[in-house]
DNA sequence: TTGAAAGCGCTAACAA
DNA sequence: TTGTTAGCGCTTTCAA
């Protein structure tokens, strides 16, 4: 049988009501004796409070639910890393629910959720969120982190796009690049359109005109980016540098690149986007912008513990910046990273 | 304001304990139509119990926990996916807890969880499980999955480790390959030791000696199958096949016949293991073993939810069996899976 | 077949 | 400075 607020009572010769106080650090003269007493019961006899008990009066858990399309993707898992670091550094726990894309569960999820007296919830990548009504209903605070279409939104955490971009081409220019193809993710998601802005912003602040030529389009998948490689090879062979929308495409577009004959990095330079996996084992290795997933994770936990705590200055979309990894594939030597601390995207990789 | 129990009563003008009996399908006669009425008004009034409320009086929730060692790994994601989709099927929620190898951390964690009442823990990919007295203590029953190290022990639901390595050998050898290379993983590995006997097994069987030369030793790293093929091409150069304990270490493996240059699958063929990302990405693409995460997790779930209800006849250890994907890097036609249904291993991925 | 009421462990208002 | 007590929403025993 668990350790109850009344053994500690009991223990220390005082109240249940004294206990409470001294537990939770409430705001009411106790004397320092008194104290120092009910603590040392409550270490010795090893309580801790029963959460249900103390939810069914204060509506409050010390609990938040996280749901998210995906709980499997590559991104997916390292945000909700970074949500539940920054989370259990303040005493939260996390409830994880996939919605599966289905409106249908997602109202599901928040219904359990709330019947939880859960204190708040953050959407990581989800792509509707037609149900928060439910959520101002039951007046609990919510966030979202990396949506990946239309407008973020209000309590939003993203990336910064266009600044990734930047920081590819701006590499590539330094290099001395002038023909620099972009090959582009579909046309729906929020990213595609801020990075092509990237990329035609850095050109233009280099003096290079912008060639329509030079951009093509995939679907994020390896095997597209061998396509669109091959499309912008025959629109405009004389390239000697690629942007790719992320790191698959960019395999993609190297393998296309070589299977015509062409060296990488010798002939053509290719920078990707993302860190994934691929972009490690890769041969030669992926050049890359990083998607600062964790500390999106991290931004969007601390935007709803403002939330969760009623400050009334919580800034309503914060933006992460990535940072560029210099390896193999744009044919620079190795350099320090740029953008942010000193290897950020190397942190946090998994074992085995 | 929610709609509590005591509402629905109201409205359907009945007791508290009536409407309990109802809506929690107890086994106590009430009327038909007082039952129809009481349904009605739950739902057009859109009624909630409060976990919290339930879990005080009767000590479940509904919920239960889940203590990986880090949930960011490309297996930990899949497993806990698995897990979730079962449970939630049987009306359960799940919080994570992500440990990092720290015998506190999980100590912690079950405090947390206990003091939540959840209903029961799945520890997946954990290491040590010093802290099961706390549940024994607290009488929660507690399931295993994955465990990576030293034996799986009871209640555990572990990959069926020798029958892969079977299968990937049995095709090799059915290719027509009598001098087939291994790279084993890390010694204290569970997976290492069974994948090496399943090596070995299937060479007896058909009646080709075992050498020690043609066997090599990795860290699962793609570097450390780079050396190890470098080795056993020293050691053994006429070997013609080479099984890899994992699809990492295949692809370095490959990089180093490629170095000597050899071809693959033409002049050495090459298995792996894992079904990770890369098997799919690469070139060739990566005929590999698929490690069953999801219906590992899934079996888990099953396991803790069999144990929940105090099933006598639950099994002290379940092995889950993948399948051989048959891509580029064996040479071998394109033919059906082997193993279980068609597939299984290329459901499941993530978008993007 | 239904209802009244106790009480799960805790917080917080009120009293002393 | 400390204690008493109501009550959060629910399940369950006992009585009707």
């Amino acid at each position: 049988m668990p350790v109850t607020i009344r053994d500690v009572a009991e223990a220390a010769g005082v109240s249940i009501a004294t206990v409470s106080r001294v537990l939770n650090n409430i705001d009411h003269p106790v004397s320092v004796e008194t104290r120092q007493r009910i603590l040392a019961c409550a270490e010795s006899l090893g309580y801790r409070p029963n959460v249900a008990a103390r939810s069914l009066r204060t509506d409050r858990s010390a609990t938040v639910g996280i749901i998210a399309d995906d709980i499997i993707g590559p991104f997916a898992t390292k945000i909700i890393r970074g949500i539940q670091d920054r989370l259990r550094q303040a005493g939260y726990l996390c409830v994880i629910i996939s919605a599966d894309w289905d409106p249908n569960a997602e109202r599901e999820a928040i219904h359990d959720l709330v019947s939880r007296s859960i204190d708040g919830i953050i959407f990581s990548e989800t792509w509707h969120h037609t149900a928060v009504d439910l959520l101002d209903l039951a007046s609990k605070p919510y966030v979202f982190v990396h949506r990946q279409f239309a407008a973020p939104g209000e309590y939003s955490t993203i990336p910064d796009e266009r600044y990734g971009a930047h920081l590819a081409m701006n590499h590539l220019i330094g290099l001395g690049h002038r023909r620099i193809g972009y090959i582009n993710g579909p046309e729906h998601y929020y990213a595609s359109a801020l990075r092509l802005a990237g990329y035609r912003e850095e050109l233009e602040s280099a003096g290079i005109v912008f060639d329509p030529a030079l951009v093509a389009r995939g679907d994020w998948g390896l095997e597209s980016g061998y396509i669109a490689m091959q499309y912008l090879l025959k629109a405009q062979p004389r390239l000697t540098a690629l942007f790719a929308g992320n790191d698959l495409m960019a395999a993609g577009a190297i393998y296309a690149l070589q299977d015509a004959g062409l060296r990488v990095p010798e002939d053509v330079a290719v920078v990707g986007y993302d860190d994934r996996e691929i972009s490690r084992t890769f041969r030669p290795r992926l050049t890359t912008v990083t998607l600062p997933c964790y500390e999106m994770g991290q931004a969007a936990a601390q935007m709803l513990l403002d939330r969760m705590e009623g400050k009334a200055e919580v800034a309503a979309e914060v933006q992460v910046r990535g940072c560029l990894l210099v390896r193999e594939s744009c044919g620079a030597p190795r350099e320090s990273t740029t953008g942010c601390e000193d290897g950020a995207g190397e942190k946090r990789q998994s074992r085995r």
